[in-house]
DNA sequence: AGAATAGTGTCTCTCAGACATTATTTG
DNA sequence: CAAATAATGTCTGAGAGACACTATTCT
């Protein structure tokens, strides 16, 4: 028989750090990482499981979904013929710890050893997210409804992984047109730096052209 | 039980038009058309599934195959639960006539009503193709595998159902290094025309700019 | 010779990328 | 006033897009 389920490869910035969501059975001694993930209900809709997964795991109702993949190979998990369809979610600022028994953040690019073809998995959805970052708003969906243009760059580049231009940044993410400023700021150490806000009619695809090449 | 199935958006230039193979129960008065495919064997892999669907509807083991999504709303095929992965297939040159009984090629753009939710998922599969088209070379793989340049513009305006400036369009093609010149013409009316082909060393994906913004 | 198709070059304008200084606040 | 962070503008080079004529072959 063919066990259909969804997995979930659940992405959150963490003190500046790309971190992923991942389970183990607490009862083992050597500890076993997989991706949260569920079996599909004879009346769920893969999109359905993928939000409960996404809540079950983090509590929170707020992120972002997207299908990634469909991994069927025969011989991905030994000894069952398991068919995984992954989704990808973003989780919107800093999470708190994982709500669900034997879940922990880990560092996206250093994880531990995963079960199965998990690393793949993993691996692919970050690939996918850095390309994805560069032609689309979806950067977005890691900060809090407001955020300051360095918080934003910085979650750029911690996703991307490498260092980006100051004045280049601003300018183009600002005349992408898809971020507006609102009228408060945000106060701290040295000067307070403008709040800026998603525009609610920002199309999802940024029609023009990559904003990170 | 949910049913598990492949499902292929299977696309050929034909005269010059990008159309889609369609299948038929033959038994029925009213035709109703829907994309090939079949369900998954208990050791097969999805890929497999698709490439066999793929020999199967067309006798022609070349190929490109890519799986595009997963549909699995537990409404989408009436009365049974369904889950559908589709590949997206290209077929390189003009195809011959289907292989299976019942199947069809019809206007990729202006398809019969189609059964269930295919016909969404052939406009989300030219979508794509549209896009990918923009910062890939995919669109060879709808070509012989030699071809003039005039040929690869008339494909690449099928697919994107507009016309484009041919100085232009030889320009980015060259530059983007993905074809080489042969020593061959191909003649006819007019002035013979060089042959290209695919470079074998080209990366699949164009990492540069886009193609066609 | 005429019809048909292949093949080629330039200019302009926009945008990406590199780069350093001034402005505002807190302690 | 020192430390910290925010905010801003210019120059240069590459590439996209618009655009028209010459070259080669066949009948």
């Amino acid at each position: 028989m063919i066990e259909l389920r969804v997995d979930l490869v659940l992405l959150s910035l963490r003190a500046g750090r790309l971190e992923v969501l991942l389970e183990t059975d607490s009862g083992s001694s050597v500890p076993a990482w997989r991706l949260p993930g569920s079996a599909v209900g004879e009346r769920q809709s893969l999109e359905a499981v993928a939000q409960a997964c996404l809540v079950a795991a983090t509590g929170s109702t707020r992120g972002y979904l997207e299908q990634l993949y469909t991994y069927g190979d025969p011989a991905r998990v030994p000894g069952r013929r398991t068919v995984s369809c992954v989704y990808l979610g973003l989780l919107r600022g800093a999470s708190g710890e994982p709500k669900v028994p034997g879940g922990r953040w880990h560092d996206a690019s250093h994880p531990p050893r995963l079960l199965f073809d998990h690393r793949a998995i993993l691996d692919y959805a970050l690939t996918r997210l850095r390309y994805k970052l560069e032609y689309t708003a979806v950067g977005f969906e890691l900060l809090e409804a407001t955020f300051t243009l360095t918080e934003l760059q910085r979650a750029y580049e911690a996703v991307l992984g490498e260092a980006l231009d100051k004045r280049n940044f601003r300018r183009r993410i600002l005349s992408a047109g898809v971020i507006e400023p609102t009228r408060a700021f945000r106060t701290g150490e040295g000067r307070p730096a403008r709040l800026y806000r998603y525009r609610d009619d920002a199309v999802a695809e940024v029609k023009a052209r990559r904003l990170f090449p």
